[in-house]
DNA sequence: CAAGGAGTACGAATATTTTCGTAGAAAAAT
DNA sequence: ATTTTTCTACGAAAATATTCGTACTCCTTG
């Protein structure tokens, strides 16, 4: 089992959301997306920045690049959904003691949700609820 | 408004987690639960480490203590409640795009959920449901 | 072809977080 | 009353993360 856990910084998961919302983009894009996202009273980030940092997650493999002329067109290549699973487990562990689904009612209790959203939830909730007698079937 | 919101690192999470589980505690005690939890492999953490986090928590605000002889008892002054939901927030807006549900989901999704767990959530749910059906009776 | 622009690469400054060594005071043990 | 142990305080090293300046290449355009 060769692969590590990715474990981008704050700066790098900055730019993967760029990457995961807008596809494959050069750096100017991704910089100017984030400085777009950004308030006027915050001093913008320089475009060498970006560049740097996305030179360090290429090397890291968090990303994959493609020279189109002489500008690359950069790639996420660690996907959503396994960052995001790790950045929870990271979170559970460290803040939640270890239980996901402590942090569930958390983010349930204090966050707004739309009645379809919550329907979703409810229907994984059944799901599970299956499974779990299906295991279990005390 | 002037209260900042408390920004934890990691290491400072850490000593968060004891003491929020165990109670007023000494360096000593912290350290060691710390050291407890980890893998043999591993260094240990030094008593020095622990006790300079804890004095810089101290003055940062997260922790309040409380002479004792010559020892200090150490508690925490930000609570579990508060940071988790901080946490959270960061972590919906840096990874989840803003959606706390989309979040819920994962952690759901992911993770194991003991029955009764599971009973808890959709409580809540029933709860928000009923909740959002007042506010919007479509 | 010279000048300017748009990229990349990369070293290095800065900031932040984590770690620990060392010194000294007070208590406990010999 | 020494010595050893148990604490604290604090400076500063080490490790990470973030930021940017500068140099160099390749196009473009006047």
């Amino acid at each position: 089992m060769g692969t590590k856990k990715p474990k981008p910084t704050n700066a790098e998961l900055a730019i993967l959301n760029v990457l995961w919302a807008k596809g494959p983009s050069t750096v100017k894009e991704v910089n100017q997306t984030l400085n777009a996202a950004r308030s006027e009273k915050v001093e913008e980030i320089g475009y060498t920045t970006t560049l740097k940092l996305m030179q360090i997650m290429f090397t890291k493999g968090f990303l994959s690049r493609e020279k189109d002329g002489r500008t690359h067109i950069y790639q996420a290549k660690i996907s959503a959904e396994a960052t995001q699973k790790n950045l929870v487990d990271r979170l559970v562990d460290t803040a939640f003691s270890g239980s996901a689904m402590n942090l569930v009612m958390h983010a349930l209790g204090h966050h707004q949700a739309s009645t379809d959203e919550l329907e979703q939830i409810r229907a994984l909730i059944e799901e599970k609820v299956k499974e779990s007698k299906d295991k279990d079937p005390s």
